[in-house]
DNA sequence: GCCGTATAATTAACAAGTTAAATAATTCAC
DNA sequence: GTGAATTATTTAACTTGTTAATTATACGGC
């Protein structure tokens, strides 16, 4: 009565990009940690300063986090002045999310070290399998996500 | 005066692995929920398993997941008996953690739905697909890691 | 055998992930 | 216009991630 053979558990999908994952962050987080904010906080300033004021439903797509846990950065980045937030004119239930002065300056500071460290991961991995890869990510990920509802 | 442009926010590649992961996940996650396991917890029962009783040292490499988290992890296994803990005898300081029955029974529950999952996430995202990112995660994952330090 | 150091595991403290529930404002039907 | 259903955000509760500190045991030189 053979059992099924489980698969083999160091290949597992999510473990593995987990670890590449792993791989890239832990090149980052102390550069980041040394300048006072997480990866979290540092995707969202990244995101507002790419935007503009945005509605934050939307700053959750755009940084690929969770509203709960978009809605205690934002209050913690506020606190720091390093965003702002408004409710919205039109529909009061919206609220509306900026980077403040305080907030760029940060960025211009981080922001060099990032993409330093972007070129380091670049030449390390070899540009082509990055790009590569990449490319096999978005493919992989389009082709998982759930069939669109229309 | 050019600003340093900023990598263009959407294509960061420890953004494109956490999408690439959150695709896989979010179809395995509700099913690990139904028997009551989150994604951590059935990582550590699989990889003992898989190992019969170890260090749980090495079980923290295995289902990498950082000691301070498994350590809270294995605290709630064994209170719900999926799972005992036991000093080594050679060296008191050492825990050998070891899959209990019952904890082989959630598996063996929980196991076929998983192999389904693989199975379908293979079959939309193409097994080739699946296999060169394998390869080339590893490949970055390896050439990303700190130099060995021998 | 004793002391300083190293090692294994846990605890602490704070941030974030996940699911569900609560709040508040808007819209739509009537 | 009033009330039910909808939408945007926040809060709640629990789990995990991350770094630092603490505890307990083992080892090595003396």
């Amino acid at each position: 009565m053979s059992r099924v053979p489980l698969r083999d558990f160091s290949h597992s999908l999510p473990m593995a990009l987990l670890r590449a994952r792993e791989a890239v962050m832990s090149r980052f987080r102390p550069m980041l940690r040394a300048h006072g904010v997480t990866e979290q906080q540092w995707r969202v300033l990244r995101a507002l300063e790419d935007s503009g004021e945005i509605e934050i439903s939307r700053l959750a797509e755009r940084s690929f986090i969770l509203m709960p846990s978009l809605s205690r950065i934002l209050r913690n980045l506020e606190d720091r002045d390093l965003i702002t937030r408004r409710t919205a004119a039109a529909d009061q239930r919206r609220v509306l999310a900026a980077i403040s002065s305080k907030g760029r300056e940060l960025v211009g500071e981080v922001a060099p070290h990032s993409e330093a460290n972007y070129a380091a991961i670049a030449e390390a991995a070899g540009e082509d399998n990055i790009a590569q890869l990449y490319g096999l990510l978005d493919q992989v990920t389009k082709s998982l996500e759930p069939p669109s509802e229309d």
